[in-house]
RNA sequence: GUGCCCGUAGCUCAAUCGGAUAGAGCACCAGCCUUCUAAGCUGGGGGUUACAGGUUCGAUCCCUGUCGGGCACGCCA
């Protein structure tokens, strides 16, 4: 037997009951997609069927009857033990202990691909996230992004598409401008120029850094004149403090001016440090993209205005109160957008739009963004600027994971970037290390409200599932290295003295795994494949406890070593998608 | 005020997009190491799925209402 001519039971088995629906009923009553479940309970067969249940109103039967006519219609398969009606009408089937036990030479020369599927068809599909602001260290908050992200990422990868990892960086807007203000008023303050730090300004302690970097530099390179930064600010102002956005944009006017053509050295030498230190940081956190795109690069290159050209082309736009209006209305959005302030500059929005159709012009089938539960309501305007530049706006589905909310010494903590007071990821990963951040991440369903206890995730560190998981895997290890013999022997050993109900039990399990990838896949659902995990591992170490593998008994040994090598090869692979480690020793 | 998300065991979360007796972990109680890793295993108590109606063979899931929590509602990014 070779890897490739395994067939898939779940798929397999519909297309039986295909076959038994259309010998049963006509073409218009049939349902159209017939499903399939695994079972609960052992007494309930395998797989069970509900396509009975749902005939019954179309072919006005009883479910049961309908369920042994298509039982008696069902063609015979040589993976079926039997196949059995139950309860209201359910159509449970049994698979073979053979069908079952011979998997495992599937999944032994499958390797490292075992659990890949097709279900992408090699579509190109883009998935965009974190995308944070490059204007200070990132948070927990961004943690979760980046988990879910990489881990989707990794499963569509293995479902089958061509994915392309992308983060969207924020270098355009006045964030960057704060932060280059914050930078500079830091740096004056190295050269004993004291201006008041505004409190809506950067606070971190990095800000003071990449002051001293360029201190260190260029000395007094960047000083010029100071005492024209506070022009046109009110004296009572500066008597007090400053903190209003109107008191900071002059600030940031008063600086270009200042400053001139230097303040483009400090607005990029902010960028490029903040951007080489989220990289950085993502790295070591095992998430890693294949574009980096520069929201800039969109006004650059002109993109923002020709995708603006383009809806006023398709009559989308109107003028108002001397800007220029999206009417976004037009496609369900609740009120219309300003792409063109009266100033002349183009919003946030605008770029967006421009980075969007850009996206599409790329040739991607699908487009997922990852957005924080905060955008959904910039979801219907986006959509409509796609429906309203005649692209199909079905392509792009946008996955929204909802806040995490960090508790420390039992009270919830403030997520700030602005005021620097936070939890980086960096923190995070040195305090409960990557493999169980990556792990906690997607824990819970990334629409799910995340409580993220540090204290508890520092103190119960050891305790963590991951590490549960982690366990199975290098006792399968250590039990393989005292077997000492090569485990590609194992591969087409006789496995039929595998019988008992916890190994018939694991073996079904491995069996599930290909199927809650594909789950995982289509439903964006990344905590499917850590629940999984943690199921087979917890099957594994029952089993562990009871059975004794290496046996005098030659077939029997190898038949338990075939099943322990296999289900060590699965967790490998369903860690490797969520990038943690699976190590030989613990 | 309007819109979106959510409410499941003491706590943190699942439940294969409407299925059979709603499941795990933590915590609590009682046991298991001279045998392949005890970061493990076995057993136990814990629930009117916020509440009230409705839809149907069948509802934690779908619809309506109430209560409670989160988020969003800018010519900010």
């Amino acid at each position: 037997m070779t890897s490739s001519d395994f067939p898939n039971f779940k798929t397999h088995f519909i297309g039986l009951l295909q076959q038994a629906s259309n010998a049963v009923t006509s073409l218009e009553a049939a349902v159209s997609d017939i499903e399939l479940t695994r079972t609960k309970q052992a007494s309930h067969g395998d797989y069970s069927c509900n396509l009975a249940m749902q005939l019954a109103k179309p072919l006005h039967k009883s479910p049961r009857e309908i369920a042994q006519l298509l039982v008696n219609a069902l063609p015979p398969s040589t993976y079926l033990e039997k196949v059995e009606v139950a309860g209201a009408g359910f159509i449970n089937l049994f698979l073979k202990n053979s069908a079952k036990q011979q998997f495992l030479h599937y999944i032994l020369h499958s390797k490292n691909t075992f659990g890949n599927g097709t279900l992408g068809q090699g579509k190109r599909i883009q998935v965009e996230f974190v995308s944070a602001n490059p204007t200070g260290p990132l948070h927990v908050g961004h943690g979760r992004g980046a988990a879910i992200g990489a881990s989707l990422s990794n499963i569509l990868a293995a479902a089958g598409f061509d994915v392309s990892r992308e983060f969207y960086v924020n270098d355009a807007g006045r964030q960057m401008d704060i932060l280059t203000l914050s930078t500079w008023l830091r740096y004056l303050e190295l050269n004993h120029i004291h201006i008041p730090f505004p409190q809506n300004a950067y606070q971190g302690e990095y800000v003071k850094t990449m002051a001293q970097q360029i201190f260190q530099a260029h000395a007094q390179r960047y000083v010029h004149q100071p005492e024209l930064l506070l022009d046109s600010l009110p004296e009572a102002v500066l008597a007090t403090e400053m903190n209003t956005d109107e008191q900071l944009d002059k600030l940031i006017a008063n600086t270009k001016k200042i400053l001139g053509q230097d303040y483009a050295y400090i607005h990029n030498f902010v960028l490029t440090e903040q951007l080489g230190d989220c990289r950085n940081d993502l790295m070591e956190f095992g998430v890693e993209f294949d574009t980096w795109f520069s929201e800039q690069s969109l006004f650059d290159n002109g993109l923002v205005a020709h995708a603006i050209e383009l809806l006023a082309k398709k009559q989308h736009l109107y003028q108002q109160d001397g800007a220029t209006w999206f009417r976004s209305t037009n496609f369900g959005d609740e009120k219309d957008r300003v792409v063109q302030r009266e100033n002349g500059q183009f919003t946030y929005f605008a770029s967006d739009i421009a980075y969007h159709l850009n996206k599409f012009e790329r040739g991607f089938d699908q487009v997922i963004n990852i957005w924080g539960a905060d955008h959904h309501g910039y979801i219907p305007r986006v959509k409509g600027a796609l429906q309203a530049l005649d692209l199909d706006a079905e392509k792009l589905q946008i996955a929204l994971v909802q806040f995490a909310v960090l508790y420390r010494n039992g009270k919830k903590a403030p997520m700030s970037t602005r005021s620097g007071e936070f939890v980086t990821l960096r923190e995070l990963r040195q305090e409960v290390g990557k493999d169980a951040a990556r792990f906690f991440y997607v824990m819970r369903k990334s629409d799910q409200h995340l409580d993220f206890d540090m204290d508890l995730a520092k103190s119960q560190s050891n305790e963590n599932p991951v590490y549960y998981v982690q366990y199975a895997h290098a006792r399968v290890c250590s039990v393989l290295v005292q077997w000492d013999g090569n485990v590609d022997d194992l591969q087409d050993v006789n496995t039929e003295a595998l019988s008992s109900p916890a190994e018939l039990a694991l073996l079904q399990k491995l069996i599930d795994f290909p199927d809650t990838l594909e789950m995982a896949a289509k439903e964006f659902s990344p905590h499917l494949i850590a629940f999984y995990l943690r199921e087979l591992a917890s099957e594994f170490h029952s089993y562990y406890n009871s059975t004794r593998f290496l046996v005098p008994e030659i077939p029997l040994q190898h038949a338990r070593l075939a099943l322990i090598a296999s289900i060590r090869q699965t967790l490998s692979n369903g860690l490797l998608l969520l990038d943690v480690s699976a190590p030989d020793k613990m």
